[in-house]
DNA sequence: CTAGGGTTAG
């Protein structure tokens, strides 16, 4: 303890008498030390309950004090404790996140002759047992409340909703809302909160205006969770009224209420009126800051999600565990490993906790950005995993090409009694179609039903005529699409005309791009997709009267995006990119890496491209795809021996495939390319895929 | 001495 201060500046010691003034009573070490020490010398402290109470819930205030604030509890001399003594370090304790040591407290309590607990003290025990989701004990506590006719204390009894709610039991919560004669703003805010929490959303938003009805007040708390509920039901309507009520009573200086309004917007698909709303903010904190973040992420706004990030740092606003978790899906979705990277040693260094949903981030992160090893790393470093973790890391081994570990990570997440969700079969049956295991996917997908009653939805038929499909087997797939339970998607049907790409298959293609038209929400990669099975087999008049019907329907070819990531600055390239400010010397870099490919024995792949231009205009067209342009101005910029990461909208095509796995051999580099699905890593001019995509 | 609220992964 501080004990730094000069003598002449302390308050006069106490003489025996009035009590000592409240003023220096801060939750201030150097002042209370100082004065514990003049209460004891004046006898004082053992006189007058009163005083000892004062000096108690001084040091409780802090949570930094919370141990003196026990020593002086526990240690003489002090009168015996009384129960607001008690009830004050209880408070303390759970304020400070040990509930368990309130329980403590409260069983200690019953025992002692000095104190007996009362409505306080069970308000505290209730809220103690919401936070362990402690459901027995809370009875318990009831039972004692109903003993001691503490029943009727409207704290005692919206803590016991709370209780309950926390415990996922609403319906209890609600019988008790029921049983209250006269329920005030504090019993419906207890029983909407009950109701949020649990995910009933409706049944706030059908609270709250049943309570406009019959004109029953509501409060800052009540508009928190109603907008909160809104938000996640998608009613802007009723959010925007909230809005404009806040506005009209000034509520706008309630922190919480224009984060969740922001939450709300963002939720909506508002993110400009979010963003206008945290902009009008006085003072931000951390989850003013999160929520915006991960609005941006959410809207898929991932590049505005880390901008913003960064001006947080700016504003000296320290980033928490919930903040990384948005952070660190914006940069898996962005594939920025730097910014991923130093994320993860923020959260290390500042020894934030690695809950199981933010370990569960980094895992997604890492394997996102192609470190199968270090999302390995994070995974074994969780201290608690869930389903989703196990999810996260079997789908990055699927989507890096590492099927068979992925098979054995699901084994071992059975031994581990972890119970598997229908996602975990996506990633499973993803590893077997990536990496061409027929047998384990049928098994797999039968097993998925019969041994654990998880019913198949479009995607794993997704995944088995994929996995069939690309196996060669493409009569199977789609036979198995005509025998399906459910009504086949476009998903489905685009599978199947992908499997068709790949081996050249007209008729079935022809069939699979019908379907997709006729379910009308068609992308312009089908069209493409069954031009270039016409071209591989030669019919040119029926691809270009593909291409021609994709234009005369006015469908715009999706452009192919590549993201490149220095210097934790995420670039974006486009095909016939021209709006970079090094331009020239990328595309001078792109000419000198397709001669020395060359050399090597590449030659352009220009059958998929456009075909009313010469075969000069073809090459050329080629080589200025946005992962060419990417990977030059990789070379350019990146240290020689570090590996080369991008990631890109699309599906890698042929002839970038092949360019890629020269360029990573004539140029001595590791490169590593996500796609819209998978992972390609190229080194010494192989592809971890073999080149089966 | 008293409640209740906002941000989070596959």
């Amino acid at each position: 303890m501080a004990t730094a201060v000069p003598t002449a500046a302390l308050p006069t010691p106490a003489r025996a008498g009035p009590a000592p003034p409240r003023a220096p009573l801060r939750a201030d070490p150097r002042y209370l030390t100082q004065l514990h020490a003049a209460l004891i010398k004046s006898g004082e402290l053992t006189a007058s309950p009163k005083s000892f109470h004062s000096l108690l819930e001084a040091a409780a205030a802090s949570p930094t004090l919370l141990p003196y604030a026990v020593s002086l509890f526990r240690l003489g001399p002090r009168p015996p404790p009384s129960t607001p003594c008690y009830n004050v370090l209880m408070r303390a304790f759970l304020h400070a996140g040990h509930p368990e040591d309130a329980l403590h407290l409260f069983v200690e309590m019953l025992g002692a002759a000095s104190a007996c607990p009362d409505q306080h003290t069970v308000a505290c025990v209730l809220k103690s047992c919401s936070r362990m989701c402690a459901l027995d004990v809370g009875r318990g506590v009831q039972a004692y409340a109903i003993k001691r006719g503490l029943m009727a204390d409207r704290f005692v009894l919206s803590s016991l909703i709370h209780m309950y709610a926390s415990c996922r039991d609403v319906s209890a919560a609600r019988l008790l809302f029921d049983a209250v004669e006269e329920n005030g703003v504090v019993m419906w805010n207890a029983i909407i909160t009950a109701y949020l929490k649990n995910g009933y959303w409706m049944e706030v938003v059908e609270m709250f205006k049943g309570m406009l009805e019959v004109g029953l007040a509501f409060d800052e708390v009540t508009l928190v969770s109603v907008v909160t509920a809104c938000g996640r039901i998608g009613d802007a309507k009723l959010g925007t009224w909230v809005a404009g009520y806040v506005d009209e009573k000034g509520l706008v200086r309630s922190r919480n209420l224009m984060t969740a309004l922001i939450d709300m917007y963002a939720k909506c698909g508002e993110l400009g009126k979010a963003r206008r709303l945290f902009d009008g903010m006085q003072s931000r904190d951390v989850v003013a800051w999160s929520a915006m973040i991960s609005g941006y992420t959410q809207a898929d706004q991932c590049r505005e999600a880390l901008a913003l990030f960064s001006e947080m740092q700016l504003a000296g606003v320290e980033p928490n565990n919930v903040t990384m978790v948005s952070v660190l899906s914006a940069c898996a979705v962005l594939g920025a490993l730097e910014t991923g990277t130093w994320v993860h040693s923020y959260i290390r260094r500042k020894r934030l906790p690695l809950t199981i949903i933010l370990g569960t981030a980094l895992v997604d992160f890492y394997a996102k950005c192609g470190c199968i090893d270090e999302a390995v790393e994070a995974f074994e470093s969780m201290p608690v995993k869930n389903s989703w973790t196990w999810t996260a890391l079997i789908k990055g081994m699927a989507t890096n090409g590492r099927g068979r570990e992925a098979l054995e990570l699901f084994s071992s997440m059975r031994k581990a009694s972890v119970e598997p969700t229908y996602v975990t079969f996506i990633g499973v049956l993803m590893a077997c179609s990536h990496s061409c295991l027929v047998e384990e996917g049928r098994r797999h997908f039968d097993s998925m039903t019969q041994d654990y009653g998880i019913k198949p939805r479009a995607e794993h038929y997704g995944c088995i005529v994929d996995l069939l499909g690309r196996a060669g087997l493409v009569d199977e797939a789609y036979q198995f699409i005509r025998t399906m339970p459910i009504e086949p998607s476009t998903v489905i049907w685009r599978a199947l005309l992908s499997s068709c790409a790949v081996h050249k298959n007209v008729e079935i293609g022809e069939e699979a791009l019908k379907q997709i038209i006729s379910l009308n929400s068609h992308h312009s990669g089908d069209y493409i997709l069954m031009s270039n099975i016409y071209a591989s087999v030669g019919q040119w008049k029926d691809a270009a009267m593909i291409r021609k019907e994709m234009k005369d329907r006015g469908i715009e070819k999706t452009p192919g995006c590549s993201l490149i990531e220095l210097d934790g600055v995420v670039f974006e390239f486009f095909a016939e990119d021209s709006d970079h400010p090094q331009l020239r010397e990328i595309y001078q870099k792109v000419e000198e890496m397709i001669d020395r490919i060359k050399m090597a024995g590449y030659i352009p792949n220009t059958a998929d491209v456009r075909l009313e231009v010469d075969e000069h205009e073809k090459e050329v067209s080629v080589s200025h795809h946005s992962e060419k342009l990417a990977i030059a101005f990789g070379l350019m910029k990146l240290d020689p021996g570090a590996t080369i990461r991008l990631s890109k909208n699309l599906r890698v095509c042929t002839d970038c495939h092949s360019a890629t796995k020269l360029i990573s051999k004539v140029y001595n580099r590791e490169i590593v390319v996500r796609d819209w699905n998978r992972f390609h890593h190229f080194k010494d001019g192989t592809c971890s895929c073999n080149d089966y995509w």
